[in-house]
DNA sequence: TACATTTCTTAATCTAGGTTATTGGTGTCG
DNA sequence: CGACACCAATAACCTAGATTAAGAAATGTA
């Protein structure tokens, strides 16, 4: 198994040494996901923080006309999980779903918090993931109150360039909050104006 | 001074023995702030966490049409900071406000870590703040994605019982993302439903 | 190869919410 | 007291984006 991934992206924010990094991971488990396959549903208790090694998920929530409404990607390099549920162990709002063949490790809840005895400075680790985490849902908010539609996508290319090609263009749409039928429509009209 | 709101707050989540609550406090700064004034404008670098005990801000950014668009409201008991700029030390796009005349407490950056390596408990503390307020920021992007300016309304009347009735109606629409002149339009005709 | 399923496009029509403009109310301060 | 700034309400008109309903392309699968 390879770790290097997650172990770069903890070295970002918080030094290991060889036995911490050994014993963090120790703490994960890994998974392989095939297409389409849910990995988190509503109404369940979500009981692991996903970080994605290869392929990429989606967290989305159904609203009470069926509708589709993303709320983050997690290509490589990112965790992902409902945070909510996460937290409280109740159950939570959201889906994760597998948008590519994909691997994964996981850790859980009860190992996240065996590691904060552990090695304490996860502790500060996971508070500068969420600070992170929360400063780009602020921005998102804002962006969603001021820009249009158009606008909103412009951004989504700059801060998602890799999944811009990759992703069918209905999942772009439920992210940046408008009808496939629309974002196809803008399209057109952006292409006009080059 | 009173600290018992802030103690209260903070003992919520860890418990602290007398000689850490002393040590806290006496990292924070006290001050009085009369309606209307800035306490921090776009373009500054947010040196502080501000804790409301009494009163009420608002934080809000300006778009490029000159239209103001709020992020968050902090009544008493409520934490409120540009969290971009907090962190990174670099020049934000938050304006804070006092709304009616206001008592806060500051606790500043550099005691912040120094309150970190004195008590790390405290660490932990931050953490579930942050991850608290990215849950119900993630809440409100689902919301602006899934429902209407009347269901968002609801929602805050929910969440924010208290400000309902003591804010000026503009900066309600401008949290739940509306008009004014739209929002007046949209409670007459919730009144009509009843 | 054919068939099923999902995704994308187009176009006509509709609506939630924005824009602009006018009016009256309510402080507040010299 | 009057002047001035801010806030709320109303109404006529406008537009970004939704809805509905087709087909056309692409993709999977056998």
């Amino acid at each position: 198994m390879d770790y290097s991934l997650i172990l770069t992206n903890v070295a970002k924010h918080i030094p290991l040494t060889p036995e911490e990094a050994q014993h963090f991971v120790s703490l994960l488990e890994s998974r392989t996901y095939r297409s389409r396959k849910m990995v988190l549903e509503e109404g369940a208790i979500c009981r692991h923080s996903i970080f994605v090694t290869k392929g990429c998920l989606r967290g989305f929530t159904t609203d009470k006309n069926g509708f589709e409404h993303v709320l983050s990607f997690a290509p490589p390099d990112w965790w992902i999980a409902d945070m909510y549920s996460l937290i409280t162990q109740k159950p939570g709002v959201l889906n994760i779903e597998v948008l590519e063949n994909t691997e994964v490790l996981l850790l859980s809840k009860a190992n996240q918090e065996r590691l904060f005895i552990d090695i304490p400075k996860f502790e500060r680790f996971f508070r500068i993931l969420i600070e992170n985490s929360l400063v780009s849902t602020q921005q998102r908010i804002i962006d969603n109150l001021s820009l249009t539609a158009e606008e909103r996508y412009a951004h989504f290319c700059q801060k998602y360039p890799s999944l811009v090609y990759c992703l069918p263009q209905k999942q772009i749409a439920a992210f940046i909050g408008v009808t496939p039928e629309f974002f196809s429509k803008m399209k057109k009209s952006l292409l006009k104006k080059l």
